[in-house]
DNA sequence: CGATGATATTCAAAAAATCGCATACAATAG
DNA sequence: CTATTGTATGCGATTTTTTGAATATCATCG
C-alpha cells in the first residue's frame, strides 16, 4: 500500500464516503451512543451498523468503551465533523435533517430524561 | 438516486477518494493547467488523467475552457481545498510533496519563464 | 454450567470504481 | 480536404465496496 500524502487524504475521504457512516457520525456528535442506538435511528440490522462502525474505527476518527453488555462509541478526532461541515455547505445543505432520539432497550435510553439531567 | 444531506455529502468525499485526482486538484491549487501539464507532472496516460477530470468536473469542483487546441482546467468551487488541507492535517501531514513544474509541449509550459513573469 | 442479549466477524453475491485500450472529436497546419 | 495534435469518451477486465445472511464472541442472569 502506498503512502503518500495524497494516498493518505484519500483513505480519510474514502472512510467518509458512504451515507451511512456519515449519518452515524452525525449521531456520535452529540455524545456517545451505542450500537442499539444507531441501530434504532437510522432503522438498520445491527451487523450492518457494526461493520460501518468498523469502518470509521479503523479510519481513526472513533473509539468504543465497553459497559456491560453495551459498547459505547465516541467520535476521537473531532477534525472529522469540520470536514462534513464543509462538505454540507459546499452541498448547499445548511442543516442535516436527523432524528436524534430513538427508543432502544440500553439502559441510557431506557433511563428516564429527568434522572440523566440530575446526574443520575 | 436518494438525495438526502448526507447522500449528497457522502458523493462529494466519493470524488475525493481517489490520490490522483487529490494530486490533479493540488496541481490547479496554483492556478489553471491543461491535461498535457497534468500528464507530465504525474506521469500518467491522457485518457487516465481525462477520466479523473472528469469525476472532477461533474462532482462540480472544476470547469473548463478552450484555447485552440488546448484544454485549461481551473477550480470553480475553492473550498474543495480546505478540504484538502482539513483532510491533510487529519492525516498528520503538513506538505503535499508534489512537483509542480514539469515540461510539457503546451504554449503556457513552452514559453520561457521570463515572459511569463513579464505577462507576455 | 447453559441461556440470553448486545455486538463483532466472516462469507458470498451484487454493485460500483479502477484503469488500460481503442476510438472519437475538435482545432490547426499544410 | 487530409494529417496531426490535444483531448474526450466508450468498452471491458479487474479490483474494491456494499450489503445481507450466518455465525462467533462476550457479559450477564439464573
Amino acid at each position: 500500500m502506498k503512502n503518500t500524502t495524497a494516498d493518505k487524504q484519500a483513505r480519510l475521504f474514502k472512510a467518509l464516503m458512504h451515507p451511512v457512516r456519515i449519518q452515524i457520525l452525525e449521531i456520535l456528535r452529540n455524545g456517545e451512543a451505542c450500537v442499539c442506538h444507531i441501530e434504532a435511528i437510522l432503522g438498520l440490522r445491527q451487523a450492518y451498523v457494526s461493520q460501518q462502525l468498523a469502518v470509521l474505527r479503523r479510519a481513526g476518527f472513533i473509539s468504543d468503551r465497553r459497559e456491560g453488555p453495551n459498547i459505547y462509541y465516541r467520535i476521537i478526532r473531532h477534525e472529522v465533523l469540520d470536514l462534513l461541515d464543509m462538505a454540507r455547505a459546499l452541498a448547499g445543505e445548511s442543516e442535516s435533517t436527523l432524528p436524534l432520539s430513538a427508543g432502544c432497550s440500553c439502559p441510557r435510553c431506557a433511563t428516564p430524561i429527568v434522572l440523566l439531567e440530575r446526574g443520575v
